[in-house]
DNA sequence: GCCGTTTTCGGCCCGACTGTTTTCAGTCG
């Protein structure tokens, strides 16, 4: 995603803020906030289309005065609006509404009653006992401000996917044994795979709800209790993410499925189609009037409104809807249908287990091939192989070939991609192996210019079939590099080069909004491990949750090729590797 | 601020929980 739109988002949703602040006409937020979330996603840099003349005037929630806004603010960096609304009240007042608890009403009145502008002054007067004496505000609320906050300045936390899913599945045991529970499933982001996750939203079905909220409020795994009542409950679970539950009624699992999963967008979207039909959705069921007419299943609820079910992880008001009704959903690509991995480590390099070790894994998951990928020898790699190394594996690879007949082990390399974008492999060395992955592993902060023009570099290296973890972002540790990601899904469409999706869950790299963009260039996407063990291998479910939080299908997955076509695929020049023909879905 | 198979004006998703209030606003998801 271009950085540009972001601080352009950015802009539209600090405007939105100090409207809401000021007591603006909450419609006229919301225009501010959906420009934003419709700003973010595009794949083209919205500064350049300002330079262009061209507009967005016309786009979903853009009319004129948005599309005028965001040309301003793209090529100056702000304009004449959030320029007022920032002299109006302080800088930082935008910081408190990220408080919990702490919202435009109340911000607006802790700002002018006591002079509060940042959420460390807020702790303070809190800690004194000063909150307490606003209008709005009790002793209570100051607690719960003092408490939210103490926790957030100590660090916020969101989950990485393979944590998530150990405490949702340890959720789910415990509400499974509660007292009349049904069905017990988990919603919310992590059924729409997003790639980390604030809280696990999870949802119950019984007949009676606030024993089933009992029992998760006796939890020895619950640390703190942030609201209950008798049909959900907020908890948070010790050492592990915030749980929100809620528990319904049988008839109505289908619609409070719908709700529980979002996005809230999606949902926005929804009930608003709903409406234009004379229904109103909410978590019970489809209503007509007094009349329920749907509810019990989430297909019930879409068909409601005419719609097929639409899978979760494309529920985000990215398209989904209008692609729903227009029966050009995508079929998306499954965990079965992998049919190899084209990015493995071994012990030979810097991997836990032998090769033998690996391909058996891979064999046992019903592969039909793997690529072995260790690294290159560079400086800050120890484990690294060289030309001698390789050669050594590559032999041992040829053996161990000669003892299968439906299984084949790819010679690779995972090829350090040099700062100038020169790779540290000679090309002949890189010529004898069946696939060269190359990757980044240092010089993240090459500015945008220079780390887009190494990568394109090494794209059109003639040797290079992957690009592993282009971005080479860790959630929670390592931003993204500056990157134009749509010259370089371009080029890879253009040499035929695959673009990875690392499904380390800390990687996710591509990244859904990148996956979209490769379907809609028409450049292919490997989903990988990158396992170091047998046991990595686990992992491809998040890749391909992505994958298709993505769009993708099938064919836009290299690795769902048989190991025929697979080997047809690396045999044909450049051009022929890549799609046929780009898949347009804006 | 946007938008139109009810509308160019008058709507804009919906409900649970909390706390302060004295009948409901604010916040959240």
């Amino acid at each position: 995603m271009p950085v540009p739109n972001l601080l352009v988002a950015a802009a539209l949703d600090e405007i939105a803020d100090r409207l809401e602040i000021q007591g603006a006409n909450p419609f006229r937020v919301r225009a501010y906030r959906n420009a934003a979330r419709a700003v973010e996603p595009l794949a083209d840099d919205v500064k350049q289309l300002a330079e262009r003349g061209a507009t967005l005037e016309g786009r979903p929630g853009i009319g004129a005065d948005l599309a005028g806004k965001i040309a301003e603010i793209a090529t100056t960096g702000s304009c004449a609006l959030l320029r007022e609304l920032r002299r109006q009240m302080p800088a930082s007042i935008t910081e408190l509404l990220k408080v919990p608890g702490l919202g435009p009403k109340r911000a607006k009145a802790l700002w002018q009653a006591l002079d509060l502008r940042s959420p460390a002054q807020v702790l303070r007067a809190a800690r004194e006992g000063r909150i307490r004496a606003v209008r709005g505000f009790g002793e209570p609320t100051e607690r719960r401000i003092e408490n939210a906050l103490a926790a957030r300045l100590a660090g916020e936390r969101r989950f990485t996917l393979d944590v998530a899913s150990e405490f949702a599945e340890a959720m789910v045991r415990v509400l499974s044994a509660a007292p009349g529970a049904e069905r017990v499933v988990v919603a919310g982001s992590f059924r729409r795979m997003r790639e980390s996750v604030g809280d696990l939203d999870i949802l119950v079905t019984a007949a009676n709800g606030p024993a089933v909220v009992e029992h998760l409020l006796r939890t020895a795994d619950v640390d703190e209790t942030l609201a209950h009542g008798p049909t959900r409950a907020s908890v948070r679970l010790r050492g592990g993410p915030q749980v929100d539950l809620r528990v319904v009624p049988r008839a109505s699992f289908g619609a409070a499925l719908v709700y529980f999963t979002g996005s809230k967008a999606h949902n926005i979207a929804l009930r608003r189609l709903a409406q234009a039909r004379g229904l109103k959705i909410n978590e019970y069921g489809v209503f007509r009037g007094e009349r329920r007419i749907a509810g019990a299943t989430e297909a019930s609820v879409y068909r409601a409104v005419g719609l097929p079910v639409i899978p979760p992880e494309l529920r985000e008001d990215r398209g989904e809807l209008q692609a729903a009704r227009e029966h050009r959903l995508p079929a998306l690509v499954a965990l079965d249908d992998l049919r190899g991995d084209l990015h493995v480590h071994t012990d030979a390099g810097d991997g836990r287990e032998s090769l033998a070790a690996m391909a058996a894994a891979a064999r046992e998951r019903g592969f039909a091939y793997v690529a072995i990928a260790d690294p290159s020898r560079r400086p800050s790699m120890s484990h690294g192989l060289d030309a001698a190394g390789l050669a050594r594996q590559a032999a041992a690879i040829d053996d161990l070939n000669a003892t299968f007949d439906d299984f084949r082990v790819l010679r690779g390399v995972e090829c350090e991609i040099l700062d100038d974008g020169r790779l540290d492999l000679s090309d002949d060395v890189l010529a004898g192996l069946d696939l060269v992955v190359a990757a980044v592993h240092g010089r993240f902060d090459l500015d945008r210019a220079r780390q887009t023009e190494r990568l394109l570099r090494a794209l059109g290296h003639p040797a290079v079939r992957v690009l592993a973890h282009p971005t080479g972002r860790v959630l929670g540790e390592r931003v993204p590099c500056a990157l134009d990601m749509l010259q370089v899904v371009r080029k890879a469409r253009d040499c035929g080069t695959w673009l990875e999706l690392d499904a380390h869950p800390s990687r996710l790299d591509l990244d859904d909004t990148a996956c979209r963009m490769c379907r809609d260039e028409g450049a292919l996407v490997a989903v990988d491990a990158d396992a170091h063990g047998a046991r990595d291998f686990d992992r491809l479910r998040f890749g391909i949750g992505q994958a298709r939080r993505g769009w993708l299908r099938r064919e836009d997955v290299v690795n769902t090729r048989t190991l025929a076509q697979l080997e047809r695929l690396l045999a044909a020049p450049a051009p022929r590797r890549a799609r046929r023909a780009p898949a347009r879905t804006a």
